[in-house]
RNA sequence: GCGGGUGUGGCGAAAUUGGCAGACGCAUCAGACUUAGGAUCUGACGCCGCAAGGUAUGUAGGUUCGACUCCUAUCACCCGCACCA
């Protein structure tokens, strides 16, 4: 009986799913476990082998954890919205839920083939209208709260009004300090008012208040503009200031936009870090994100050629070196540009705001060439009276600090550059520590040239400068964050509407019992008028008359829909209660699940979906609808599987030809990879052999052209290691090389090889189910860990699958020999064969614990291999392997567990333990080394003391031999680990 | 420009706390079995060297009895980004 793989897993895919063992309940006397994988987007282009790897890390865990006796949750679901169906749309007039429905049954498909122990029954799709019913539900709580800094939690607008009502904002400030509110006729100062003016506000005024709390809130922001497309795009859509589909010209444009507040959960996003399980690196990305840092922001009178242009403000965390000013940096996108500019500069100035207008942030953020402007206008230092010419730059940022910079180029070295390019004389602050050649960031410096700061050390100039800045009242203390609150609306159509509606310039929010608002069909997934959605061009459905409830009346329904991450920050909630019709996930069923304990996912997530589901989490969590408020406990992330891309080179003809040659008759030739390496590294010999090789093929033209070689990526799959299977490649693109005549090494044909990006366009994937088709979903499983550490990124290579399925060939052969049949049986296990079991169990069990399943799968051939040279075939030995396996291998681990004579799913057996009195050993090969050089070895007892083994050395021939008479000065002796001798 | 990560044989890697560098596997080579082998088994396999031995974890230094591991500098590659004052 042979191992027949494709019987096997076929056979328990069914049993499994016919018996529905993988279905978990929401109530247990276990303890829970919660796996979780990162939602994935069922793109049209399926599976390719680097998408399995978290998943099959996840699954490998969640069978370990039941084996362990835990009631393990591990569901999965679909991100089912999102740009590339809706493009799919637009170019092929196929509604994006039909592709979507097609990419997710091939998806599943897929996925089903490896063998996941996945509650399908829990399974979620965002763009289920009774799965977005609660993200349009969640999004109207975040509309209705705020976050009150006094009590640092979110709670209701509600709330806020009576706050309002009885003592103003006085203790409650606008979040945004900039914010002005709109109606002069109140004269507020510093948007602050008091009760009374609270109750004299009309209703847009005090709703255009509110809308500045709330923690989803409406209001404009810059998006990348592409009029010819007449949509919005991101950033790495753009290129150059073109668009990347079709080059037409982008530009920045305003438009209305919704947010949510995360600025007011800074705070708590970093303190949560500390009790959450995520990598120091992970930590680092979303702290750096975050940025919080402490500083000052100062308000600077402003010079220019008319009075009373204004005073501008800069956001600052280095006061101390408020001396060293030289010149201010604004944003090109900077309000009071406008009445800074002096007519000299005017142009100057306009044209620079135009070139700015043009780049994305991208190129903004990388340009290494220094650019700016000259304003005209000069700001005055309130300490010495200074004047300090305004320049405006691309490298400041309207939407950080205040968008303008004092610029110190003796301690900053982007500010000294900017000097240096423009020719901005350097005040020197910092004496000796400053060189003239480069800037020098220290905060150790004493200061000079700093009039009332003059010879305190910078660290404690800073607080020195700030209460003196506080006592002039020309600025205050304040933490800046780098974060800034996250745009979550899109001019799009395929994602959650917004349960809004608009009346006379006021967002109401729509009756909770009317969810979900359903996502009306359209005709065209093209663009609404003036960068508006396409649900903008649905006249019908965008005008509504309400005859009652709040904003009743002629009304409009927001016409932009959510954000990708809008049903991707909640959905690890939904899949604990998926069906539950009366609320996104009960409290006691929440309350029993809590947090995922593991999170296994990639990296390019850290400062987008971690943050805003935590975020979700914190707001559900203080609104009372959950019980923790940090969703993932411990998180794993997975390193890409990176192609191994493949090459042929073909002979590209160029040079001078008779009018009447063809070239196109000359056949397609394709040399092996030395030639094309001799040709490129110039090597005659080679070169010789290459023209003749091409002469004879072209034999009765006469002579052998010009040429270059092409480098061509092939297809992976038609390559076996680097030799091109030519019979395949002929049949490759529809016979496109069929004719073609190829120049071979050792009558073969060797490709080149890169490590590159996973692409259809490289032809460097590699389909899951070919190698499941081939090897088995066990081996395949299998090899994804063996390939190396979760956590790495490496290049995926297919030839070395073969090394695992003769593993578990050979694991099958301790059971059944091709020949003979049955071989495992009863007997008694002796020493060594306990020895190996017991080291197996607790290598693997260790090495799973910490996600190190690579050598986890090497224990196991170890084992094998072992157990294969004692010839164990004893059920004792065998069936305790099984267990430990069968998180790894769990199609073949159920077999033979079956074929042992047990029932039932080999799930439910009991993880076996490692018992310490197999593994004990009375001596070691203890390494001996002289100065750190190992040299020998000696078998010495575990209980030898120092003074036994150095007597033991001292004695030893050998060791006499290098000592050549010598006495050692020390012998270091490390127990169960090395000897070093030293002379 | 900023932030994060990774560099070990021909290749993927291992070395868990500073203690025998290269476990395990691929590829390669030699052999056994066989009508046959793309099955199976045995052995060799970092580099230089016939050997003794030397040398080796991106590069250059340092700490240590001892460094893949810790420190300093530097180079290369990969990923992310909202140029964060």
């Amino acid at each position: 009986m042979e191992y027949n793989f494709r019987k096997i897993e076929e056979h328990w895919q069914s049993e499994w799913k016919k018996n529905e063992v993988y279905k978990v309940s929401n109530d247990s006397p276990k303890p829970k476990y919660y796996v979780l994988d990162m939602f994935p987007y069922p793109s049209g282009a399926g599976l390719h082998v680097g998408h399995p790897l978290g998943y099959i890390a996840s699954d490998i865990f969640a069978r370990y954890k039941r084996l362990k006796g835990y009631n393990v949750l591990h569901p999965m679901g679909y991100d089912a919205f999102g740009l590339p169906a809706e493009q799919y749309a637009i170019e092929h007039g196929i509604h994006p839920a039909v592709s979507t429905d097609q990419n997710i049954k091939n998806f599943r498909a897929q996925l089903d083939k490896i063998g996941f122990c996945f509650d399908w029954s829990r399974e979620v799709r965002t763009s289920d209208a009774q799965y977005y019913k609660w993200t349009q539900w969640i999004f109207l709580q975040l509309f209705k709260s705020f976050y009150n800094r006094k009590t640092q939690k979110a709670e209701s607008v509600e709330s806020l009004i009576n706050i309002f009502a009885e003592e103003g904002n006085i203790n409650h400030p606008i979040p945004n300090s900039q914010f002005v509110i709109p109606n002069p006729q109140f004269q507020i100062r510093n948007s602050q008012f008091s009760p009374t003016q609270w109750s004299s506000f009309d209703e847009f005024t005090q709703q255009t208040i509110l809308m500045e709390y709330r923690l989803a809130y409406c209001g404009y922001g810059e998006v990348n503009w592409c009029e010819a497309l007449g949509t919005v795009l991101a950033n790495d859509e753009v290129i150059n200031g073109v668009s990347e589909r079709g080059g037409y010209p982008v530009v920045k444009k305003k438009l209305r936009q919704w947010y949510l507040r995360i600025t007011e959960y800074a705070d708590r996003l970093l303190e949560g870090l500390e009790k959450i399980e995520f990598s120091d690196a992970m930590k680092e990305m979303q702290s750096n994100w975050i940025g919080k840092s402490y500083g000052a922001e100062i308000e600077f009178e402003v010079k220019s050629e008319e009075s009373g242009v204004g005073s501008l403000r800069v956001y600052t965390t280095r006061p101390d070196t408020i001396f060293g000013v030289d010149f201010m940096v604004i944003a090109p996108e900077h309000e009071l540009i406008s009445s800074f500019k002096t007519k000299e500069q005017k142009q100057a100035v306009d044209e620079y705001v135009a070139y700015v207008k043009s780049r994305s942030d991208r190129e903004r953020q990388a340009e290494k060439k220094i650019t700016g402007c000259f304003t005209g206008a000069y700001a005055i230092n309130p300490f010495n009276e200074k004047e300090i010419p305004i320049w405006i730059s691309e490298y400041v940022l309207a939407g950080y600090g205040t968008g303008a910079i004092m610029a110190v180029p003796c301690g900053d070295e982007r500010d000294f550059k900017f000097a240096k390019h423009f020719n901005i004389p350097i005040t020197n602050i910092i004496g000796k520590h400053y060189n003239g050649e480069e800037a020098n960031p220290t905060k150790d410096a004493v200061l000079e040239n700093s009039d009332f700061l003059n010879g305190i050390v910078m660290r404690d100039a800073i607080e020195v400068a700030n209460n003196k800045i506080e006592e002039l009242g020309i600025g205050k203390k304040k933490v800046n964050y780098r974060m800034r609150d996250a745009a979550f609306s899109r001019q799009r159509y395929w994602g959650e509407p917004f349960p809004i509606i608009w009346n006379n310039g006021i967002a109401y929010p729509l009756d909770e019992k009317e969810l979900p608002l359903i996502l009306p069909e359209v005709e065209k997934y093209g663009p609404g008028p003036d960068g508006e959605g396409p649900l903008a061009n649905l006249k019908d459905w965008a005008h509504v008359s309400l005859s009652s409830g709040e904003g009743r009346g002629e009304v409009l329904r927001e016409t932009n829909t959510m954000p990708g991450y809008a049903g991707s920050s909640w959905y690890f909630l939904r899949y604990m209660d998926p069906h539950n019709s009366e609320t996104f996930c009960d409290r006691k069923v929440s309350d029993y699940w809590g947090q995922v304990d593991l999170y296994i996912g990639g990296t390019e997530h850290a400062v987008g979906h971690l943050l805003y589901s935590r975020l979700w989490t914190k707001a559900l969590h203080d609104l009372g609808y959950i019980g923790h408020d940090e969703p993932y406990k411990k998180l794993v992330n997975q390193g890409m599987i990176q192609g191994s891309s493949r090459f042929v080179y073909k002979i590209s003809w160029h040079g001078f030809f008779k009018t009447d040659f063809d070239v196109s008759k000359l056949p397609i030739i394709l040399v092996s990879k030395s030639f094309r390496d001799g040709f490129v590294h110039n090597q005659q010999e080679i070169i010789q052999l290459l023209d003749k090789a091409i002469s004879d093929i072209l034999i009765g033209i006469g002579f052998v052209p010009n040429f270059v070689i092409m480098d061509l990526h092939v297809d992976v799959n038609i390559v076996d290691g680097v030799e091109l299977d030519i019979n395949e490649f002929k049949k490759w693109r529809n016979g496109e090389y069929a004719d073609a005549k190829f120049i071979l090494e050792d009558g073969k044909y060797i490709c080149g090889s890169e490590v590159e990006k996973m692409s259809k366009s490289k032809f460097n994937t590699v389909n899951p189910d070919d190698l499941v088709t081939r090897y088995g979903a066990d081996t395949f499983r299998m090899y994804e860990m063996f390939l190396g550490p979760v956590e790495q990124s490496k290049p995926w290579d297919t030839k070395g699958i073969e090394g695992v399925h003769r593993f578990l060939k050979k694991l099958w052969r301790l059971f059944y020999d091709d020949l003979k049949g049955k071989v495992w049986n009863d007997e008694k296990a002796n020493d060594a064969e306990l020895k190996v079991i017991h080291k197996t169990i607790k290598k693997i069990e260790e090495d799973t614990e910490r996600f190190s399943f690579n050598t986890a799968v090497s224990a196991g051939m170890i084992a094998v291999n072992e157990l294969g040279d004692l010839k164990c075939h004893k059920k004792e030995v065998l069936e305790k392997l099984l267990i430990i396996l069968t998180p790894y291998a769990p199609h073949i681990a159920e077999e033979l567990w079956h074929q042992l004579g047990n029932t039932g799913n080999i799930l439910d057996a009991a993880y076996p333990k490692s018992e310490e009195r197999y593994l004990i050993e009375s001596t070691k090969n203890y390494p001996v080394a002289l100065n750190g050089k190992t040299k020998s070895e000696l078998n010495i007892s575990l209980d030898a003391t120092q003074q036994q083994v150095e007597e033991i050395i001292l004695a030893n021939e050998t060791v006499q031999k290098w000592l050549e008479g010598k006495q050692p000065k020390r012998i270091i002796f490390v127990k169960n680990k090395m000897i070093n001798v030293v002379t």
